[in-house]
RNA sequence: GCUGAUGUAGCUCAGUUGGUAGAGCACAUCCUUGGUAAGGAUGAGGUCGCCGGUUCAAUCCCGGCCAUUAGCUCCA
C-alpha cells in the first residue's frame, strides 16, 4: 500500500503495517516519540494496523492532535487510579481540552473527594503509567456494549451515551485495570505519561444541563517531560501575577466593596483617569468617522423592553422593575430602545442615512452571583455603544466600516493578534429568534460577505446569535486563559419592525432601515480588566494613570523638583513628585512598584546642569536630559501613542 | 442559580487537643540628607465576614446567611 506523507513523499508499506513501524522506518527517535498518527486526517492509534492507501503524518506531543491523543489517554488513565482508589464510581465523559484534560465522575455515596486528594490519585497515575499498559482498541456490537455499560458494569451515565450512538461503529479502549467507551484513538501505552498534576475539583453539570445532576469533575494536565510540567506550573503562576484583580487592587484602579454590591465596581481615580483617556480617544475617532454622541438616562419605562422583546427573555437577569405613580421603570439593560427614541425623535430621509448614534452607555444587568467575577463579569457596566441606522443597500459597507473601527481600536492597545473573530448565527433547531426567517438568512449572508471581503479569519457558531440578529464577535483570552467577548457587530431587522422605525426614500415613500448594534470594546469594564492582564500593569506612557515621577534626592533639590512638576504638568503630563525623607533607592523601588513609566532623578548634578537624570520603567536608567529633551519625549510618546 | 473551597490588621499571610490574637509590608512620629529596586528606632492599628447554637469559655466545634473564589449553567 501506498502512504503519502504531508510532505508529498509516497512511500510504499506492506498491508496491516501500523504507524509505528512507519515512524520506524524513518527513525527511531520518530518512533520513540510518536503518539498517535493522522490517517486521511482522523486520528488514529499508533498501534493500529494500516490496511490501505493513505496519507499520513505522524504526531507527537508537540502537534495540537497529538496533545489531544496524549491527554485524552491521560483522563484514560485517571480513570483507572480512580476507579482502583474508589471502588463503585461512575464515568461520564472524560476529554482533553486546550489545556490538559479532565474526567466527569459520579462518586459513590460514601466518597467525598477534596484537593487533598488530588497527590494521592496523582501518585497511583504515576505508578499506573510505569506499568505501560498498552491501551487496546476493541469493536464490540451495539447491543454487548449496552449489555455491557447497562447491565454489568451499571454506569448509567455511559449507557446512556451509548443510547446516542446506535447504528455507528461502537469502540472500547482497554488499558490496565480499565475499559472505557471510547472513539479512540489512544497512546501506545501508559508508560509515555511520565508527569502528572491534577488542577482542580469541581462540580459539572451532566451533559451540560442545569437540570440534571452535578457530577464531579476533576481537571489535569500531563507532559512527556517533568521539566516541561514545571515550566507549565511557572507559565501558570506568571499569569495569575497579571490578573486583573490582583493589579487593580495592588495599582488602585477600582474596587469592589459588598457594602455597594457584588459586580458593582468602583473606580478609584488612577481607575478613572485611565477610562477616561481611553474613553476619549474612542470619542474623537467616533465623531471622525461620522458618528454622533448621544447620552441617555439610565432608568427607562418598561415598555420600550417590552416592545424591544428583552423585557421577556431576560426577564430573570435583569434588576427587577420599580413601580413609581403606577408607571413600572426599569434600570436600563441595554441602550438600543433609547436609541431608537432618538430615531423616531423625527422624520428620517434616506439623506440623513446613515445615522450613527453612539453613546457611553451604563447599563445594569443582574447576573447570577455565581458568575460575578472582577471587572470581566458585573452587574453594572459601561458599553460604548453605538447604532447604525441606514439602508438596506448601505448596510455591508457599514458593518465593514465597523469592523475597521474596532481593529484600528485593537491595533492601538496592541491586541489586534490576540483578537479571534466569530460569527455568531442562529441555530435553527431553536426557536428562541425573533423576526422573518428570510431577513436572517439575509443579514447572515451579509456578514459573511462583509467578513470574507475583509479578509477576516474567523470560525462560524451556530446558535451564538442574539435573539434579534447576527453578530461578528470579537473574542480575547484573559491572564490565565478565559475566553472573554470583548467587541460585537449585530445586523438586526427585528428591532427596526419593532419599533417602526422608517426613512422617506427618493421615491417619496417610506422605507425600513436596518438597525447595526455595535460595541468595539464591548463594555470599559471588561476591556479594562483584558487592557490591565496585557500590559501585566505596565500600561503605556499615554494610559499610565500617572506617567512620571519626580524624585529628588536632598531636600536641596526640592525646589528645582517642584518647578518641573509644574512645568511637565502644565504641559499637560500626568506627574508625581516625591518630597519624603527616603533614599532615592527607596523612592526608585516605589515609582518601579507603582509601574510608573519614567522616574526623573534629581541630585545636585543635575540641578546645577538644568537637566534630569532619566529611568525608564523595566528598563532602568537611560542617562541625563535636558527639560526640553524629555518634554519632546514625552509628547511624542503622548501622540503616538507608544511604549 | 448549582457543586466545592475560602473569609484573621489597609495588603500578603501565621495562629490544633476551645482559655477573647501574631509577623512582614503599608501607615504615624523621631533619627538618618542620600546617586538608580526597599536605612534605623518607636508607635498606632483587630466586632478573627455576619447571625444563631453547643460550652464555664468559641477565631477554633455545629447550623444559617453574606461575600470572594474554581468550575458548571447563563450572557441582550
Amino acid at each position: 500500500m501506498k502512504i503519502t506523507f504531508p510532505d508529498g513523499n509516497v512511500r510504499e508499506y506492506p498491508v496491516n503495517t501500523t504507524g509505528y513501524e512507519i515512524a520506524q522506518s524513518i527513525s527511531e527517535g520518530l518512533a520513540r516519540n510518536a503518539v498517535g498518527i493522522l490517517l486521511n486526517d482522523d486520528k488514529y492509534d499508533l498501534m493500529r494496523p494500516i490496511s490501505e492507501d493513505a496519507n499520513m503524518k505522524i504526531l507527537t506531543f508537540d502537534d495540537e492532535e497529538g496533545k489531544d491523543i496524549y491527554w485524552h489517554s491521560s483522563a484514560h488513565l485517571m480513570a483507572e487510579a480512580l476507579q482502583q482508589l474508589y471502588p463503585g464510581i461512575k464515568f461520564g465523559i472524560g476529554p482533553a481540552i486546550e489545556n490538559g484534560f479532565y474526567y466527569d465522575v459520579d462518586l459513590p455515596e460514601n466518597v467525598k473527594l477534596t484537593a487533598e486528594d488530588l497527590p494521592k490519585i496523582e501518585a497511583k497515575m504515576m505508578e499506573l503509567a510505569k506499568a505501560a499498559s498498552p491501551y487496546i482498541r476493541e469493536v464490540v456490537d451495539w447491543e454487548e456494549a449496552m449489555h455491557h455499560w447497562r447491565d454489568e458494569v451499571k454506569d448509567e451515565y455511559k449507557a446512556e451515551l451509548l443510547e446516542g450512538f446506535k447504528g455507528q461503529e461502537i469502540s472500547f479502549y482497554k488499558h490496565g485495570t480499565f475499559t472505557d467507551l471510547c472513539r479512540g484513538a489512544h497512546l501506545p501505552n501508559t508508560s509515555l505519561i511520565k508527569a502528572v498534576k491534577l488542577l482542580s475539583i469541581a462540580g459539572a453539570y451532566w451533559r451540560g444541563d442545569s437540570s440534571r445532576k452535578m457530577m464531579t469533575r476533576i481537571y489535569g494536565i500531563t507532559f512527556p517531560k517533568k521539566k516541561m510540567l514545571d515550566e507549565y506550573l511557572l507559565m501558570r503562576e506568571e499569569a495569575e501575577k497579571r490578573d486583573h484583580r490582583k493589579l487593580g487592587k495592588d495599582l488602585d484602579i477600582y474596587m469592589i466593596t459588598p457594602i455597594i454590591g457584588g459586580g458593582l465596581p468602583v473606580w478609584l481615580p488612577n481607575g478613572t483617569t485611565m477610562r477616561r483617556i481611553i474613553e476619549d480617544f474612542m470619542r474623537k475617532e467616533q465623531v471622525k468617522r461620522g458618528y454622533q454622541e448621544v447620552i441617555t438616562p439610565h432608568v427607562g419605562n418598561i415598555n420600550l423592553y417590552k416592545t424591544s422583546g428583552h423585557y421577556p427573555y431576560y426577564a430573570d437577569s435583569q434588576f427587577p422593575p420599580m413601580t413609581i405613580e403606577d408607571e413600572e421603570y426599569m434600570m436600563k439593560p441595554m441602550n438600543c430602545p433609547h436609541h431608537h427614541q432618538i430615531y423616531l425623535n423625527k422624520p428620517r430621509s434616506y439623506r440623513d442615512l446613515p445615522l450613527r448614534l453612539f453613546e457611553l452607555g451604563t447599563v445594569y444587568r443582574y447576573e447570577q452571583s455565581g458568575e460575578l467575577s472582577g471587572l470581566t463579569r458585573v452587574r453594572g457596566f459601561t458599553q460604548d455603544d453605538a447604532h447604525i441606522y441606514c439602508t438596506v443597500e448601505q448596510l455591508k459597507d457599514e458593518v465593514k466600516g465597523v469592523v475597521d473601527i474596532i481593529y484600528y481600536f485593537f491595533k492601538t492597545f496592541g491586541m489586534a493578534d490576540s483578537i479571534q473573530t466569530r460569527l455568531s448565527f442562529r441555530d435553527d433547531s431553536s426557536d428562541k429568534y425573533g423576526g422573518d426567517i428570510e431577513l436572517w438568512l439575509k443579514a447572515q449572508r451579509e456578514i459573511t460577505e462583509a467578513a470574507d471581503e475583509l479578509g477576516l479569519n474567523y470560525v462560524i457558531a451556530p446558535g451564538e446569535a442574539a435573539f434579534y440578529g447576527p453578530k461578528i464577535d470579537f473574542i480575547i483570552k484573559d491572564a490565565i486563559g478565559r475566553k472573554w467577548q470583548l467587541g460585537t457587530v449585530q445586523v438586526d431587522y427585528v428591532m427596526p419592525e419593532r419599533f417602526n422605525l422608517e426613512y422617506t426614500g427618493a421615491d417619496n415613500t417610506e422605507h425600513r432601515p436596518v438597525c447595526i448594534h455595535r460595541a468595539p470594546l464591548g463594555s470599559m469594564e471588561r476591556f479594562m480588566a483584558i487592557l490591565i492582564e496585557h500590559y501585566a500593569g505596565n500600561f503605556p506612557f499615554w494610559i499610565a494613570p500617572v506617567q512620571v515621577s519626580v524624585l529628588p534626592i536632598g531636600s536641596v533639590q526640592h525646589e528645582y523638583a517642584e518647578q518641573l512638576k509644574t512645568k511637565l504638568e502644565a504641559q499637560g503630563f500626568r506627574v508625581m513628585i516625591d518630597t519624603r525623607n527616603e533614599k532615592i533607592n527607596r523612592k526608585i523601588a516605589e515609582s518601579e512598584q507603582k509601574k510608573i513609566p519614567f522616574a526623573l532623578i534629581i541630585g545636585q548634578k543635575e540641578m546645577e546642569a538644568g537637566t534630569v537624570s532619566v529611568r525608564e520603567h523595566t528598563k532602568g536608567d537611560i542617562g541625563a536630559k535636558t527639560q526640553d529633551e524629555i518634554i519632546a519625549l514625552f509628547t511624542d510618546l503622548n501622540e503616538n501613542r507608544t511604549v
